[in-house]
RNA sequence: GGGGAGAUACCAAAGUGGCCAACUGGGGCAGACUGUAAAUCUGCUGUCGAAUGACUUCGUAGGUUCGAAUCCUGCUCUCCCCA
């Protein structure tokens, strides 16, 4: 029997959720999430995770598995999720696979190339030079070990760079050796859907939602994770806004409006990422009996 | 009724004769991104154009000047103070 994972996409506030419940309703199968700030147990407000009633309609995955003090990566998911979809392949056709964490996504369906994990000493090795001496100074170390890719690299965004001199590094061949962009080959059949809708009535989803997290207590989640604020699971809108409320650099209201905007100004990066993926086939969310037709098809057709 | 302050692009706010299509911030738009990605980074934001550039702007109508967002006059509106 052939294997299917569908994929459902979208921007964040745009009804992915219960949309996901109901095609999985209608599939018999479960859901497995691809949102990497749902994975965290210590955050539900913030990261809107699906409610216990949601949950206990439909067997959901990888949600809230790990700690925020966890180290987790793209390709620790890639592990992940293989390991999991052969197993839920056993007892289902069809897998549904939701989220918005776009890297993450293209880990599931093996757009990652394999790159060997580095030494975390060697990573921060570098993280303590860039803010030690610098980016100039990372650059001029990319130069010399990474030729190639310093052609092509974004030479102002450190995190480039540190990620490439950290693979050259520990491996002792260039990072560019190991970008081969062909894509992996999966023993399952991926459909994947978009949800979309206008802009304007997006940022108003957006912006009443950031009000309904903030009366589900919000303020209250991330002021308990003020201890664990460091880690980069909090690097998170919804709470490094309230963190700078908390340090007294800006107002309560002026946390809550930084936090609509900073949500739209995902959503929209989300989007971005997705333009030039041109296999997804889109929907508004509210089109849920075309989504599942169009499931339906697309999996008729490939066993034909 | 008297006195004072001001009207600048989506908003806020600089500019006070040429270096101004106009600083800066916000908001917005667009993009990049193969390992902590809800992260990180970049560009644009008067109109037309891929671009050199062209054209139209700084409440409004005139005026002064080689040249005005900047100076002068009338008008309109806003705000503040005193009555």
């Amino acid at each position: 029997m052939k294997k299917y994972l569908v994929i459902i996409l979208g921007p964040t506030g745009i009804g992915k959720t219960d949309l996901s419940v109901d095609i999985a309703l209608r599939f018999k199968t479960e859901i497995i999430s691809c949102d990497s700030r749902q994975f965290y147990r210590e955050l539900s407000v913030g990261t809107a995770v699906p409610s216990p009633f949601l949950l206990n309609k439909v067997r959901h995955h990888f949600i809230q598995h790990l700690s925020v003090t966890d180290y987790y990566s793209a390709s620790l998911y890639e592990r992940d999720f293989l390991n999991l979809s052969g197993q839920l392949f056993r007892k289902h056709d069809t897998l549904i696979l939701t989220g918005g964490s776009g890297l993450y996504i293209d880990a599931a369906c093996g757009r990652l190339d394999d790159i060997p994990d580095v030494d975390p000493e060697v990573r921060n090795k570098y993280l303590r030079k860039y803010s030690e001496e610098g980016l100039e100074s990372l650059r001029a170390d990319l130069r010399y070990i990474d030729p190639d890719y310093y052609r092509i690299a974004d030479l102002r965004n450190h995190k480039r760079i540190i990620r490439a001199l950290e693979i050259s590094e520990s491996t002792g061949k260039p990072y560019s050796f190991y970008l081969h962009n062909k894509g992996k080959e999966r023993n399952f059949s991926i459909i994947k859907t978009g949800l979309r809708m206008d802009r304007d009535e997006l940022y108003h989803r957006i912006n009443d939602r950031v009000d309904s997290m903030v009366s589900a207590g919000l303020e209250k989640e991330a002021r308990k994770m003020i201890p664990l604020r460091y880690n980069n699971a909090l690097n998170t809108v919804g709470y490094k806004e309230f963190f700078s409320y908390f340090d007294g650099d800006i107002s309560r209201e002026k946390a809550i409006e930084l936090i609509k905007r900073n949500s739209r100004r995902y959503a929209k990066r989300q989007m971005t990422w997705w333009a030039r993926n041109k296999d997804i086939k889109w929907f508004h969310p509210e089109e849920k009996e075309n989504i599942i037709s169009y499931v339906e098809k697309m999996t008729e057709n490939c066993e034909l």
